[in-house]
DNA sequence: CTGTAATTTCAGAAATTAATGAAATTACAG
DNA sequence: CTGTAATTTCATTAATTTCTGAAATTACAG
């Protein structure tokens, strides 16, 4: 690895925590990010310095996150991965997964505290409060889920507009 | 606490871990959001369960996010701290702070390794990529900045257009 | 098929993170 | 001011998460 790669690998190393997952992981995911050919799990451990059951957890997570894309050579017997090439995928993947694992959950929970009949003028108020919420993150997720099934394309458009949004939003009805 | 408060608050508890927070961090916050008016730190204690030091790190850590009202009544010299009774700004400062923490770092970082000079072909090869990924989150960052700015009505009205932005984006450029 | 290279599993060790209780500090009611 | 209620700090303990190495399993080259 240069020191350039290496930075960049330790950053996400460093990261890993805050953004929920392990030093490992960051790290595996950040060298294959950069690296100019698909690497295998021995490359992983020699560049790392990680056990080979670390590589193999760490690619497996990772996997799961349907981060990755497996390449395989005839006459040998290793797997080789890499990232997808088109960063717009890897972020759609992301935010598709993040929805999945770490809001999902969630609305399945208010959905159902929703359906209880409140048995006080506490639990009428704790009902509101989580309407609000539910209906907050089912606007919010619905719409991300909509326009991340926008082409890159548009969705650069989208993005590059701005808070010059508002105006289109503005005119009348008929128009839109 | 009733049970259906229990629930919200015992989910939120169990979903930290997920956020990035701990779980008393989230039974906190989770307690505060449902509760009819203000809490002071020793409430918390008596419904969660938790030692008086663990409540205040707790509470100075959502401080830290901006994510508490504090309210002080005269005549008594306690703290009693609630959540923003509006949703909306809930999440915006949460997009805000989480930008602040777990994106902001990582652009930064990639700022200074593109200003450096290859030195081999994986280094191009690896600032390409690099390049890729700093376009990506500064196009999205500041998007999400831009639109966090507009006001909750219109924001709302941004949210319910969802995938069919694509035709208001499609008209010729001299129309918007 | 067979032998073995490659991967996965998993129990335990190591490292990290969270929570407690006692002591120190702060801040305000009287 | 002063006394004390309230909060914060921090060293220690507890809980959780991550990582490893050995053993088991898988899968494919020959």
């Amino acid at each position: 690895m240069t020191p350039l790669a290496a930075r960049f690998v330790h950053h996400f190393g460093e990261m890993g925590s805050r953004w929920g997952i392990n030093r490992t992981v960051g790290q595996i995911y950040a060298l294959l990010f950069v690296s100019p050919q698909p690497l295998c799990a021995d490359d992983l451990v020699e560049s790392l310095g990680i056990s080979r059951s670390n590589a193999s957890m760490g690619l497996k997570e990772l996997q799961g996150w349907n981060l990755l894309r497996t390449v395989r050579h005839p006459g040998n017997r290793r797997d080789y991965f890499q990232t997808p090439e088109d960063v717009w995928t890897i972020f759609k993947t992301l935010a598709d997964e993040r929805r999945r694992r770490e809001i999902a959950p969630t609305l399945s929970m208010l959905r159902d505290a929703l359906m209880e009949t409140p048995e006080s003028e506490a639990d009428r108020h704790a009902q509101e409060r989580m309407r609000e919420m539910s209906d907050l993150i089912e606007l919010v997720t619905d719409w991300f889920h909509e326009v991340n099934r926008l082409s890159p394309q548009t969705l650069e458009q989208l993005m590059r507009l701005g808070g010059r949004i508002s105006r289109l939003l503005n005119r009348k009805p008929a128009e839109v």
